[in-house]
RNA sequence: GGCCUGUUGGUGAAGCGGUUAACACAUAACCCUCUCAAGGUUACAUUCAUGGGUUCAAAUCCCAUACAGGUCACCA
């Protein structure tokens, strides 16, 4: 019997060989240094922030060199699946402006010259490629179930050889075609197996874009390719994907680095040119004194839904995961600040070999000052969405009152040092409640140093008669609340207190603060002249009044 | 257990045989200031996991040890 014959008893229903698909997805027409990339997720349903962040790696490569960035939902173990989970998947990349040129954009359909691009649409061409290698006998039949298998294991620990199903520990390797199909008549499940050309003693030398020069064990392992069910196990169809759908460029999680001899024996064995590989340390969180990868089971701050739910801006995160990526970034970006991400190059090299902590309040800051440099009603736009979604009241208000919250939110925006005081959306509610009367109720004032309330009635009965005037400009109505201050046997200058304390009841710093107080409650407030001015004067007689 | 990787301050890091070991976040102090947010100034690693070696000279090269992580699935 020949190989050919074997082969079609094995997979009766494959005629289609690997040239004719090799036609069917010819090479990409690319300019020279195009990078052709993948983000390959299992349909989870979500995208968390270690996925995110080689994601942005490799879609941002992709751009900067005029290449491709696709995405293939990688559906191989149904066990996984999660019901719409390609859709959540595209909408979190789509929040982040993670743009792809071909692969999925919904459920089912895709958009590209390379399709399908989900896996489980695939399974006659991975059964192909498993042919050509049964054909060429570098694969093989093996049924050996669960059971078999630990009992290898347990024979290898005990006289502590290597685990694994190789060499002389491959038994179904050297079953004869006889053999193989009388147990395939006796209805016998079973997979296929590469026979791997591979000897554990000799070594392999392979240059990792991030990892640098390495040097690993030749792979002789009889990894399975095509699994119980037809589908292929990872491996294989990350040779059969990324061949065909002419990835230049694997991108991903260093937990894969040893499994780097498999794959590139695997395009070994086809003859095909291995892509190159560029293995990203994880994003790491610390326990009790110890490092580990950080995980969206026990880490809120992994998944990315926890950014949308406080209104952190997602070009934030990206600002972040951009400086994690490569650290000059940082540098860059400070100095040039009218420039985006767009604008700069990112470095396989600069990517650091190891895992770095995960540092939120690093990202806060990022966040902060990326908010200080939007304009004020591009802050109304992006906080209205967030409150849209998870703050009803706020959502009622900045519709209500939109000019006024632009008006809001442009204190001290318009100035070479813009104020930095919100670091989320969320935070816009925290910082100015009190500009809003609907939610200026239930009030508890947090009086200062002057607490006294006749004191604070006269202060504020002798500013709002004598000195408040809506039409004065910021100097002219600071100099009133100096002459006010003066009046009342407050010092003027703040200096002027200082060196003589004995001569006043306080200073101008301390009236002001009343009014401040009176107006919001706050003792920390942005500038109060600003306040004064959005409020107006009946909303200010107003809530003096309350006191 | 085998194989592989990593280790510079609280954090992210620069560094590539001769530097006062950059810079940013965080922290602290002071200054500025009507309060905050900022901004400014300063402080924060005599030392680069540890121990050896090479060298006139080592965070940088070599060896060993320790610790941490990954992997060894019909999961990706």
């Amino acid at each position: 019997m020949t190989n050919k014959e074997f082969a079609d008893i094995l997979l009766p229903n494959i005629d289609k060989t690997i040239e004719d698909y090799d036609k069917i997805y010819p090479k990409r027409n690319l300019e020279d240094g195009a990078i052709v990339t993948r983000y390959a997720p299992s349909p989870t349903g979500y995208v968390h922030m270690g996925a995110l962040f080689s994601a942005f790696i490799s879609s941002k490569m992709a751009k900067q060199t005029n290449g491709v960035f696709f995405l293939r939902i990688e559906d191989t173990d149904k066990k996984r699946e999660v019901e719409n989970g390609v859709s959540g998947i595209i909408r979190d990349l789509k929040n982040y402006g993670i743009k792809i040129d071909e692969g999925m954009i919904s459920e089912s359909e895709w958009i590209g010259e390379y399709g399908p691009y989900i896996q489980s649409k695939r399974k006659e061409i991975y059964q192909t490629f498993a042919k050509h290698l049964l054909i060429n006998d570098l694969a093989y039949p093996c049924f050996c179930n669960e059971e078999d298998l630990e009992n290898i294991r347990k024979e290898q620990e005990s006289i502590k050889d290597r685990i694994g199903y190789y060499g002389k520990w491959a038994k179904d390797r050297y079953l004869s075609k006889e053999e193989v199909i009388k147990k395939i008549e006796n209805g016998e499940k079973y997979v296929i197996r590469l026979k791997s050309p591979g000897k554990f003693e000799n070594k392999i030398i392979y240059d990792d874009l991030v990892k640098g020069k390495l040097e690993l064990p030749e792979n002789d392992l009889d990894i399975i390719i095509i699994k119980g069910d037809g589908l292929p196990t990872y491996h294989f169809a990350h040779l059969v994907d990324d061949y065909l759908m002419r990835t230049t460029h694997i991108i991903r999680g260093d937990e894969w680095l040893s499994s780097v001899p498999i794959h590139l024996q695997l395009f070994q064995v086809f003859g095909f040119k291995p892509p190159k590989y560029a293995h990203i340390a994880p994003l790491l969180k610390e326990e009790n004194g110890n490092r580990r990868k950080l995980s969206k089971r026990k880490d809120p701050e992994a998944a990315i839904s926890y950014y949308h739910e406080k209104g952190i801006p997602t070009e934030a995160v990206l600002l972040y995961l951009c400086t994690v990526a490569n650290s000059n970034f940082e540098m860059w970006y400070l100095q040039n600040k009218d420039k985006s991400i767009d604008d700069f190059k990112l470095e396989f090299k600069k990517i650091s070999s190891s895992g770095s902590l995960f540092d939120v309040e690093k990202l806060l800051n990022i966040s902060k000052n990326y908010i200080s440099l939007l304009k004020a009603d591009e802050v109304y736009n992006k906080t209205l969405e967030y409150a849209k979604n998870y703050d009803n009241e706020l959502y009622e208000l900045l519709t209500k009152y939109k000019d006024y919250s632009i008006n809001v939110m442009n204190i001290e925006r318009e100035q070479k040092k813009p104020r930095k005081d919100l670091a989320m959306f969320s935070d816009y509610k925290k910082e100015n409640w009190y500009m809003y009367d609907e939610l200026f109720i239930n009030l508890e004032y947090n009086f200062d140093k002057i607490n006294d309330l006749g004191e604070i009635k006269k202060i504020i009965s002798f500013y709002i008669s004598k000195y408040y005037d809506a039409n004065d400009d910021k100097e002219t109505w600071f100099n009133k609340i100096k002459l006010l201050s003066e009046e009342l046997g407050y010092a003027k200058e703040v200096k002027e207190y200082k060196e003589h304390p004995d001569n006043y009841k306080g200073h101008v710093g301390d009236v002001s603060m009343v009014l401040r107080v009176c107006l919001t409650t706050k003792t920390m407030t942005p500038d109060l002249y600003e306040i004064m001015k959005l409020l107006g004067k009946e909303r200010i007689e107003k809530r003096f009044e309350m006191i």
